[in-house]
DNA sequence: GACTGCCTACCAACTAGTAGGGAACTTGTC
DNA sequence: GACAAGTTCCCTACTAGTTGGTAGGCAGTC
């Protein structure tokens, strides 16, 4: 039906897999069976379809977000399924869409750079809030400011990811956030042999 | 002089700064005054080109590990010039040849595939080994294998370069790293107000 | 009659890659 | 030292295919 979200959707699965330069408007036409002419008429330009992308990408997570916010219990266990959502995105042999786009950042159309870290910017927020909920709480445990914590797991969760999908090993990824959660949140109990309840499960 | 070095040094930084679906034959060729076909003389294809350039960067990089090796005081001090290496890459503002080359995966030819995952075994294995020492020595306290150490630690550096360089700040990697070693080491000591030597200073 | 959503048929610029030639240097032979 | 043969390294000129993008038309719908 709604073309232009079809075409999103084909566009998001290729800069998720290949990057923002490894596809083209005719990789789209062939998958969809439209001819590129056509796929101008809803995006004007390449640098137009990328940044619908990205709005699109960042209301879907912001989505997401709100709903962890509403019904997971603590701020751990929000953290917890944060890093489900990468899972989740790693699963489906894709990388994150704006942690792609940040590979790609100096080859980026101006209003795609903004748009790149207007994402890394909510994910910050959020995550910041949600470390500074937890250390009232009592729940969450770290050194310095919320934000650095933030930023130190936005970051790391982008590069397990890059890594992990590499080796097409998604396990890798969720070895990598266990463990960095538990850094990350000061939990100090010996958990000896014991295997976290799998991340977003 | 040595024209191919030279075309590995500007495609080298293409590759790192704009990806490899970043740049072309072209761009190479306008930026050492030299014909494509100059070029392919010395690099038939890009897909040679580019295994060249994972080859030289992984000696170059173990050429850096054994440095580190020989004049490193403790593992502690290891684990910090390790993020050093990756802090004078960003201060160039470019990304992790592999790092970048891990965002392209899926597009590339087969043996530079086989060449990425071959950098990344080596930092897992070199930093395995480094947790390892540290464990023995005392130096370093970690929960699990060491080699899950290394690979929360390299994916981490990673993906701090990949984010800290869309924002242009290499501070943003620095004092992610910074907490990172201390998080990833066990360091319990408090630091209140104290910044730690600049890594790779 | 205007708008939507698609089409055919283009375009110039660029992509990696090839064919073939020529100048400069090295090597072996007398 | 002279000469030929080979090698190295670059050139001009070209290819087929792809890139993002455009012009203009046409059927269906409001």
């Amino acid at each position: 039906m709604d073309t232009a979200q079809r075409i999103l959707d084909v566009a998001e699965r290729l800069v998720q897999t290949q990057g923002f330069n490894g596809f083209s408007y005719a990789d789209i036409s062939a998958e969809l069976g439209i001819t590129k002419a056509s796929l101008h008429y809803h995006f004007a330009t390449k640098a137009a379809l990328g940044s619908a992308l990205i709005t699109r990408y960042c209301a879907e997570f912001r989505h997401a977000l709100e709903g962890i916010d509403v019904s997971a219990a603590d701020a751990r266990e929000k953290l917890r399924r944060y890093a489900g959502l990468y899972a989740e995105v790693l699963r489906q042999h894709r990388m994150c869409l704006c942690g792609m786009l940040a590979a790609d950042y100096t080859t980026l159309p101006t209003l795609m750079r903004s748009g790149v870290k207007e994402f890394f910017d909510l994910n910050e927020s959020w995550l910041a809030q949600i470390f500074e909920e937890g250390r009232k709480q009592g729940v969450l445990r770290f050194r310095g400011p919320p934000l650095d914590s933030a930023r130190l797991l936005l970051g790391s969760l982008e590069g397990a990811m890059l890594v992990a999908r590499s080796y097409g090993d998604p396990e890798r990824f969720t070895s990598a956030a266990q463990r960095l959660l538990a850094e990350v949140s000061g939990s100090r109990k010996k958990r000896a042999g014991r295997t976290d309840r799998r991340l977003g499960g």
